[in-house]
DNA sequence: CACCAGGCAAGTA
DNA sequence: TACTTGCATGGT
């Protein structure tokens, strides 16, 4: 292992971001992500996500499901204001409908109200269009272009930052660009591995990555600490 | 009671 | 450019 003197942080040589996908993967076993029965409902999650416990999303989401709300076309005939009485318990509520509402104008827009053109689109430029909506930012493009395209795109999110900093294998101050190249260049351009690793981190962050508790103790990734 | 949760945009200097 | 703040419910 070889640690550069000057920031003390890891070369990418051999492969960090792959042995630790080895340690998390042996521990947790698959994830089985994103926990959505459409594609819809992962980029109606991705939104309602932001800065939010998952737990509460579940609420709202099932708030427009039961009110068989959960799909393209029965969305898009709601004002945001009628969209934010549903999702509530996940917070951030006039908020959050007013982005769903961004984003459902975008594919009616650009992909004249058809989502399936959308899903099916060009990677760079549904990226491109995805971050052109006010509200969505490059977690919530990403995490719907890996788990509601499937497209190879690495999402990053802060739990990515806390694990890969807390470990020294990203700098502190790296930003969401910089790690998500270090990832994408390390690792072999897979979906499915995109998909298991996204998810991998963010149950090591939740289990043991505390924000509040620097030291995981009992974590799968203890020993990479040097 | 304080603090956190699978962000993002807008305001300030 | 580099901080700071608002957005908000629900769990620990």
């Amino acid at each position: 292992m070889i640690v550069n003197p000057q920031s003390g942080v890891r070369q990418v040589q051999n492969n960090i971001f792959i042995e630790v996908y080895q340690l998390l993967y042996d521990h947790f076993g698959p994830q089985h992500w994103w926990p959505g029965e459409t594609a819809f409902e992962v980029m109606v999650g991705a939104v309602l996500t932001q800065n939010t416990t998952w737990k509460n999303v579940v609420k709202a989401i099932d708030n427009l499901k039961n009110a068989a709300l959960l799909d393209y076309s029965s969305l898009s005939l709601l004002a945001a204001d009628e969209i934010a009485g549903f999702i509530r318990p996940s917070g951030y509520y006039n908020l959050k409908a007013q982005r769903l509402k961004n984003l459902l104008n975008m594919i009616a827009k650009q992909y004249e109200g058809d989502l399936e053109t959308f899903f099916a689109d060009n990677l760079s430029t549904a990226r491109e269009n995805l971050l052109a909506v006010k509200g969505v930012g490059p977690e919530t493009a990403d995490s719907i272009l890996l788990y509601a395209c499937g497209a190879p795109v690495f999402v990053i999110d802060t739990y990515t930052h806390r694990v890969f900093s807390r470990h020294n294998m990203v700098e502190e101050e790296s930003d969401y660009q910089t790690m998500q190249e270090s990832f994408m260049e390390s690792l072999p351009e897979d979906v499915r591995l995109y998909n298991e690793y996204h998810a991998l981190i963010v149950r090591v962050a939740g289990g043991f990555c505390k924000k509040t508790k620097p030291l995981c103790e009992h974590c799968p990734l203890q020993g990479l600490n040097l």
